[in-house]
RNA sequence: GCACCGUUCGUCUAGGGGUUAGGACACCGCUCUUUCACAGUGGUAACACGGGUUCAAUUCCCGUACGGUGUACCA
């Protein structure tokens, strides 16, 4: 039987990198064993639908690379992929529990079932809907019940779990998981307002999707044996389950915002690169059994697989990400590179300049920075010709030579083509400089360096002027030589 | 509270009955570089605790502690 898994996201908000993870492990177990990768929308909560939110989780994904083969958004053989489009069939399903003695009518209110928690709170036990005190078919007889039904009363299905009974499952990444029923609950199956729960609508999903593995966060490791009570009550055979383990903030919490980006499209806005964001999630929890951390998709798709998915949280760590970016950076295309950064100097008020130039400027400095976009700020001297005020530090620099105009003033008239043209040509002027101001030519490096770009610190100077040019020094010479 | 899941350097992790417990990020040295970075090189740093089983436990078992998740007419 070939593989099929879904990735099966709540449109309530933008793509969390958590979710981009899960989505991920789906794909990737999909594409490693030939199989198929879904894409389902679980919208059965109405009133939790935000606007776009399918549209944004679905580019989130496909710019880290993510796709679907079957899906609201690609069609399919098993669609339709969105649930608010396939309501009669949970109905249909949930009733059929109720004919066959696995799930009831229960007519409690949310006040009635707010009570409830509340004596058992005070009791100290468990919070759980009580079959045998509560309004349902049960306690209230197959008589009331068809009465209520018929005048048209507020109710909602429940399932009707086995208890004394222990619910056990193997998941593929902790091993064997068992609970006994009476420490589940009665889960709503259909709410009163006819939608169905997530529960409902999962299981039905998957086994009518044909899902052969569920890969999910453990955050609904929990809720699995209702799961499997489900399936037992259709009587149908249940996919795989693999829980994966969830990513964290730095204090161990289930990640979030407020320690940090937490949603994908904030990864991309930040300048994050596709493949290291997806290299590095992918580790987050899992890893080859080698050495290797650099994976493109298809090296993670052939060496992926759920044996070697961890079983303890991650905690998220956004340094090594930047690091992970800025390796991804060094080895990237540097025409690639340039026609990324091209107009967004122009977007900056950089004046123009050749995409060429913006390619030297870029193998000059990217191994100083994680960030393509941080090459603007970082080189802006080589782009514009307004810098950066120079820090108190830096005057002081300056301030240590006091005959520093003097070898300025030998730099300007001495620069030529011919003297930026070899590394050789530059340090003779430079020596020349250094003498005329009486001083060692190391001393005259970095005021050197601060005068043409008001920083202190930079990539190789002979290259740097280079790319500033003659005449772009020559007026950074007279322009301090003037103050 | 109850249920479930988890626990190897600060972080991500490898390993697994006998190892100098390995790698990566971060951090700290050194080399290179008249800067910073890169690169290279070295270093600090971990098996939560207590019992068992065993000749031998970080590894297997049981407890405890700690942490996380769940406990909705949310997903």
């Amino acid at each position: 039987m070939s593989v099929r898994v879904r990735f099966a996201p709540s449109p309530t908000g933008f793509l969390h990198i958590g979710s981009l993870r899960t989505a991920l492990y789906n794909y990737l177990f999909a594409k490693h064993h030939g199989g198929t990768c879904i894409l389902r929308i679980e919208d059965t909560d109405r009133t939790r639908f935000v606007e776009g939110a399918i549209e944004e989780q679905i580019s989130s994904l496909a710019w880290a690379g993510v796709t679907f083969d079957e899906g609201p958004h690609v069609g399919g053989n098993h669609g339709p992929y969105t649930q608010s489009e396939r309501f009669d069939l949970y109905r249909e399903y949930g009733m059929k529990l109720v004919g066959n003695g696995t799930a009831y009518y229960a007519f409690d209110t949310s006040e009635e079932l707010d009570a409830m928690r509340l004596r058992q709170q005070n009791a100290g036990i468990a919070p759980k809907y009580d079959r045998s005190s509560m309004r349902n078919q049960y306690t209230l007889g197959e008589l009331e019940t068809a009465r209520l039904l018929e005048e048209g009363a507020m109710h909602v299905i429940r399932l009707k779990v086995p208890l004394q009974q222990d619910i056990r499952f193997n998941d593929l990444i902790r091993g064997e998981v068992v609970v006994n029923g009476r420490e589940i609950d009665d889960q709503i199956l259909l709410k009163s307002d006819g939608f169905p729960t997530y529960h409902l609508a999962n299981v039905v999903d998957d086994h009518l999707m044909e899902i052969t593995h569920v890969i999910r966060a453990e955050e609904w490791l929990p809720s699995t044996p209702k799961h499997i009570i489900l399936y037992q009550a259709f009587g149908w055979e249940p996919p795989k389950f693999a829980h994966v383990p969830l990513l964290l903030n730095p204090d161990r919490s289930k990640m979030s915002k407020r320690h940090g980006d937490v949603m994908v499209r904030d990864f991309a806005a930040k300048g994050f690169f596709p493949e290291a964001l997806v290299n590095f999630v992918a580790l987050c929890g899992w890893n080859p059994g080698t050495d290797n951390e650099f994976f493109s998709m298809q090296e993670l798709i052939d060496s992926f697989g759920l044996d070697r998915v961890n079983k303890a949280g991650a905690v998220f760590d956004y340094q090594k990400l930047n690091w992970m970016n800025g390796e991804y950076l060094k080895k990237r295309n540097v025409h690639d590179l340039a026609r990324e950064l091209h107009p967004k100097l122009l977007e900056r008020g950089y004046p123009y300049v050749s995409e060429s130039y913006v390619a030297d400027v870029i193998e000059l400095v990217r191994e100083r920075v994680a960030f393509l976009a941080d090459i603007s700020e970082f080189a802006d001297y080589l782009f514009g010709d307004t810098l950066a005020p120079l820090t108190p530090e830096a005057q002081e620099v300056l301030a240590k030579v006091p005959t520093l105009k003097t070898a300025i003033e030998t730099f300007k008239t001495g620069l030529s083509l011919e003297t930026l043209a070899s590394q050789d040509a530059f340090k003779g002027l430079a020596q020349s400089a250094a003498d005329a101001a009486g001083v060692k030519q190391g001393a005259l490096m970095k005021p050197l360096r601060l005068v043409l770009t008001h920083r202190e610190v930079g990539a190789d100077l002979f290259r740097t002027l280079q790319l500033i040019g003659v005449e772009r020094c020559v007026q950074r010479f007279d322009a301090f030589l003037a103050g």
